[in-house]
DNA sequence: TGACTTAAACTACATTTGTAGTCATTAAAA
DNA sequence: TTTTAATGACTACAAATGTAGTTTAAGTCA
């Protein structure tokens, strides 16, 4: 099971970069930051340190370095978000779901739509979850 | 709108600690933190650097001090969840209620408990909610 | 009042993060 | 081949965090 992982805005905006291009060199990845607007060496040194990390791994091509993310983003998600519900919600997530709920993030009719939603997609991942994510 | 608050686990469990106290001297604060065995100093550190940041306040009690939260736990849920939401999924809160139903967090079944927990203790807080919450 | 206890304030210190400049190296252009 | 341009590596530095020890001030007990 890989392990827990928890990133800041700025490396998950980062990761966010590198996981939509596959894998990139830091150019790359700059490039495909549109929301913010970093200088090379600020997403280099980022990047550097989310190697460091084991986040992601990098192979030499010539002069330049391409990255390429261990983690995929899905499993981040899991992660952060079962951090956040094991830290919020005393671990249980349907406490999640019902704050979501109760603060109108989401309206009752909506469930009909996630759960369409899901059908339709169902089939990619299997349904397991995790237990126990804590540091 | 109360303002944008993200606290890290340290924060939030002290926050809890006091949440669950209403408000409370530093020791009170450590003793009511029972997942944790905190220095009571790094207690107090914590909660000083807690209402430099306006996140709570204090009166002194004679020789001690009282500190009080400023800021609701469902304010600082609220805000949050939110910031997760607009993180990791795009803003769109079904994002989130679709990855817990896919992570298998949550059960189809469970919307059902859900839905009528929620009709039990509805009428205490009004469904309004927020948009925006970046920072 | 002098000794003891306690709670707060101040100080400390290593890590991590946000943010980038500078240096060194390598490749490309002239 | 000398100059220039692009890249990565190294260095920097302030703010925030995690974690507490030390000092001080102020009541409490003999």
């Amino acid at each position: 099971m890989s392990k827990q992982v928890k990133l800041t805005d700025q490396q998950y905006t980062i990761m966010q970069a590198l996981w939509s291009l596959g894998s990139g060199s830091t150019k790359q990845v700059q490039q495909a930051i549109t929301t913010e607007d970093w200088a090379i060496t600020t997403v280099g040194t980022v990047l550097a340190r989310l190697e460091k990390k084991d986040i992601l791994s990098s192979k030499a091509n010539g002069r330049e370095k391409i990255f390429t993310p261990l983690i995929a983003e899905k499993d981040v998600k899991k992660s952060m978000v079962g951090g956040l519900i094991s830290n919020l919600f005393k671990g249980d997530p349907k406490a999640l779901l019902a704050h979501l709920l109760n603060e109108g993030d989401i309206q009752e009719g909506d469930l009909q739509d996630i759960e369409s939603l899901l059908q339709s997609d169902k089939a990619d991942q299997p349904t397991i979850d995790q237990k126990g994510q804590d540091r």
